[in-house]
DNA sequence: CGCAGCTTGACAATGGTTTTCGTTTTCTAC
DNA sequence: GTAGAAAACGAAAACCATTGTCAAGCTGCG
């Protein structure tokens, strides 16, 4: 199934209308391999020439998480916002650079279901000094 | 080695006075078995009659976090704290209790330093309703 | 005592997010 | 197409957790 044609089915199955504003803010958001944030978001559409509120772009990022398309991640104490696949999967999301991988095994720790794992990605570990590492072990916003 | 001598340890350590204020904050956080809010910690203080100012609460945390003796966590979109263990660890945090477990197992997926695995925990997972569980798969702050 | 430096707290400022409310667009029925 | 209803839009204001400011209080030392 084409992807085009799942997003238009996952937004009227939600019951969220495909508004132009709507289409706009998902474009922008496939487009980004990272997270970003409703800010970045709005910035970037500003640039492409498309005007819309920050109001709307909140609007449109919360009804596109509601369809399914989008996931929401909190990062340096912000939301951030990227599209994801249809399957079931959780993420791994690095503090340091804010990558985020797709993760479609189970953990199932402790019988957990498993949705969001935050740490530190191995490039950005290795580049860490050790005191570092010790210094700030579990501060959501650094 | 007690408890009381580490915390007081790893603070003089870390360079952080044990003022009384510190203290107060320190004690309210080993009586709670979950993470609580700085506005929480702060009302509790109020209500065992220890006048503190809410600015104060949130430098305690702090340095209580820079010494070790505390992690943080985001839970709603808002910062919590928790006494934590000396040893290495991270966390399974259930996002629909606020439940909170200590994991010293290094799990290490994709060579991933894992700090934080956000989630729902066993018995919040049974509770729910299917259709609950894939309305908002991952949206940080329900 | 007297100074220096850390701590405290009332208040103001910050900044991401949501609410409000009036206007505009989109959908549906005729 | 036209009208009327419902949804979406956006500017401004409100919200609220968190941080900055600065003056007053406390602590340890000479
Ligand atoms: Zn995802
Ligand atoms: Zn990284
Ligand atoms: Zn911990
Ligand atoms: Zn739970």
């Amino acid at each position: 199934m084409p992807e085009i044609l799942r997003w238009h089915a996952q937004l009227s199955g939600a019951g969220v209308r495909a508004t132009r504003k709507r289409v706009q803010v998902l474009e922008v958001l496939i487009a980004e391999p990272r997270p970003i944030t409703a800010r970045q978001l709005h910035a970037e559409l500003l640039n492409r020439g498309e005007p819309i509120g920050l109001t709307t772009v909140y609007r449109a990022v919360s009804s596109l998480v509601d369809a399914g398309l989008v996931h929401a991640f909190t990062q340096a104490g912000e939301a951030t916002y990227r599209v994801c696949g249809p399957t079931r999967h959780h993420h791994l999301i690095c503090r340091s650079c804010g990558l985020v991988l797709e993760q479609t095994a189970e953990p199932r720790t402790d019988g957990f279901e498993v949705e969001a794992v935050y740490g530190v990605c191995a490039p950005c570990a290795r580049r860490a000094l050790p005191e570092q590492q010790r210094d700030q072990p579990h501060r959501p916003r650094p």
